[in-house]
DNA sequence: CAGGATCCCTTTGGATACTG
DNA sequence: CAGTATCCAAAGGGATCCTG
């Protein structure tokens, strides 16, 4: 899963979030700690299976932190990290454009 | 090839860049127009027909407009719209985060 | 030069069933 | 509840060959 860095910047960037769920990860967690139930239903429409995969790839990265407690039944939190609430302002801008797009394009 | 827009703002954005080589023909034409060839080179390792495919698809956002000059060989001269060159924060923002990230995960 | 056409591979995502 | 396992479909991308 672990891919090399590439020499560009911009490309690192889009490696790590330019899949088609983690931007909505990582503005749901944007409001504090999330348990994987919650951020299942939050986002909607996405599999158990894809977010699974996508928030392990998320950890990896160093943008999210997975914490397990040992409960019955089983209560798993994903918090970002300082690296992940780094990215506040680029969400930001895109959540701005993005509306701007939608207003010009309706 | 045109989908529709999604509610979400953000995902509005991320539908229109978040393909691996958007973002870095968005950046080339930064500096102003390009021909075909030239975007070709400077991205590098694309290969024709996926750099085809994504410069129309952004030609249908209305990202970029493409000119056709009727001579022999052809010259096809592609240029950020004014959404396009809007983008310019984004990817800023983005190039900074990359950035910083990389050095810390060297 | 700037593509179109074709074939194939890999990745991402989706559906369903099962489990500690 | 929060996953795993398995199977499958679709899309993006890559390679090669051809052409106005």
């Amino acid at each position: 899963m672990k891919r090399e860095l590439p020499a560009c910047p911009v490309e690192t960037t889009l490696m790590l979030i330019s899949d088609r769920w983690k931007v909505l990860i990582i503005r749901d967690l944007m409001d504090g700690t999330k348990r994987f139930g919650e951020l299942k239903k939050s986002i909607g429409s996405i599999s158990q299976k894809v977010l699974t995969s996508n928030l392990r790839s998320m950890e990896e990265s160093g943008l999210l932190t997975r914490k397990v407690y040992a409960e019955v039944p089983p209560r798993v939190e994903y918090t970002l990290t300082e690296t992940g609430y780094s990215l506040k302002p680029i969400l930001d801008s895109m959540v701005e454009w993005g509306k701007a797009y939608q207003k010009a394009n309706q």
